[in-house]
DNA sequence: CTATTTTTGACAAAATATGTCAAAATAAAT
DNA sequence: ATTTATTTTGACATATTTTGTCAAAAATAG
């Protein structure tokens, strides 16, 4: 039940990297990165690729775990958040089954 | 499957309300309403409620409409959509069964 | 202890959101 | 058909949020 913070930490730690050098290759200060990976900073979709890219693990799955940090912070604290997940969730089912029509 | 925005205007006009009045009622200019009820803007909450409370329905159900229509947009074009969907809704079980804990 | 790494917070700049206003486009009503 | 009311659009101003830098404090490793 890893967030997307968690994941990229561990494979940074994995391979035993300070956060000034995974920084230094997404060109950004490395308070930016420890925030990122505490989950207090929200990183760019292209920051995602570059870790992806830069670690050797698939983008899809990067991306996947950002989108739901995403999702997850955008219903928290309300009550009616599995509700809404759920909701949203027929309706992209929907618009994908539609889509280029209309 | 309707979006925040055509329930509210659904709403307004069954009881044939001209967007001014419901827009005097919200305390914001007509052309946002407008732009509420065409998808085009996000109100806040406050806003969300105010409408429930105006227009006699359950607070809930809007919140719950106007919650998934912002998650619809935050995925909107990914790929990964459903997917990251569906993990959000996990890690917001795991969360809620987990409250107060840790 | 001393070095390195990580975290924190103050700050500035850039980007986004939120609203007003007035004009243009639509629709309704004579 | 013309007027009248409603809705939509876009330019603009302001406020809020994001995104980043920097330097110092805190934590960790040697």
């Amino acid at each position: 039940m890893d967030s997307f913070g968690d994941a990229i930490r561990k494979l940074r730690e994995d391979k035993e990297l300070p956060l000034r050098t995974v920084a230094a290759f997404l060109d950004i200060d490395q308070a930016i990165l420890s925030k990122i990976e505490r989950g207090q900073r929200k990183p760019s979709r292209e920051q995602v690729i570059k870790l992806a890219e830069y670690f050797k693990v698939k983008e899809n799955d990067l991306l996947v775990a950002w989108l739901s940090d995403k999702l997850v912070y955008e219903v928290a604290d309300e009550e009616m958040a599995l509700k809404a997940l759920q909701v949203a969730e027929e309706r992209v089912k929907y618009i994908t089954k539609n889509k280029g029509k209309k």
